[in-house]
DNA sequence: ACCCAGGGTCATA
DNA sequence: TATGACCATGGG
């Protein structure tokens, strides 16, 4: 199996997904630390109260007593830790001269760059890239581990690395003889990697989430879930 | 009451 | 390199 049908088959059941969900790139990078192993909706009550208190900006969060940062992003839980890494983030962003200049960096430096930033992981890293710096890069999160696991299109070991050059070498690949029924606008890596993405998590927080490691979701007639079969 | 969510760091072996 | 503890809120 290859990974443009799966992708097809979410993108005709789910439809266009319209990440990431924030008005400006500063936005999406927050959300992306705030996101770290927590429900969105908890995120959007942070990032509203961050609005509210005009602190969506790299400076307004560093001038803040870190309290105060805390107790605004409370919902997101483990406030202090992100609170720390929100400031770690900020000070990061600033001293390369914020979004323009970052954004004038090749792909490997700016992810090599992020990840120098104590509380920015892989898949952070990779959100941030794509979705604020809009670069091909593939986002490996759990959800992706799970369906593809269960797809055997992923070894249960496999390094996150790994993984994602996997997904961008064998994308890349696929690219190059479209199928017919991949929407046009998905061609590109940008727009691709980002919707698949998106799908890949609305599948997993929907039908896939029967149990954490329900043995044949996605796989057997008797998953509630048809939609990736064959 | 329990399980999980759009992870990452740090201490230990 | 590979585990385990830890961080913490809110919804199902």
């Amino acid at each position: 199996m290859r990974l443009l049908p799966v992708f097809i088959r979410l993108h005709e059941h789910y439809g266009p997904q319209h990440w990431w969900p924030g008005e400006t790139p500063f936005e999406i990078m927050v959300g992306a630390v705030l996101t770290q192993n927590t429900a969105w909706a908890n995120v959007e009550r942070a990032i509203a109260n961050l609005r509210r208190a005009r602190a969506l900006e790299p400076e307004r969060i560093l001038r803040v007593p870190p309290r105060a940062l805390a107790a605004w992003i409370r919902p997101a839980g483990y406030f202090n830790v992100k609170a720390r890494r929100l400031r770690n983030f900020c000070r990061w962003y600033l001293e390369r001269g914020g979004y323009q200049a970052l954004k004038k960096e090749d792909t490997a430096t700016l992810r090599h760059d992020l990840l120098s930033v104590n509380g920015v992981g892989p898949e952070t890293a990779d959100d941030i890239l794509l979705y604020a710096f809009e670069r091909p890069v593939f986002v490996i999160d759990a959800y992706t581990r799970r369906i593809f696991s269960r797809l055997g299109l992923a070894e249960d070991g496999e390094g996150y690395e790994h993984l994602r050059r996997r997904f961008e070498a064998g994308l890349e690949k696929e690219l190059r003889r479209p199928p017919a029924a991949l929407d046009g606008a998905c061609r590109d890596r940008v727009r691709l990697f980002n919707e698949y993405h998106a799908l890949i998590v609305a599948h997993g927080k929907t039908v896939c989430r029967v149990r954490p490691n329900c043995p044949g979701c996605c796989l057997s007639r008797a998953c509630p879930s048809k939609i990736i079969q064959d």
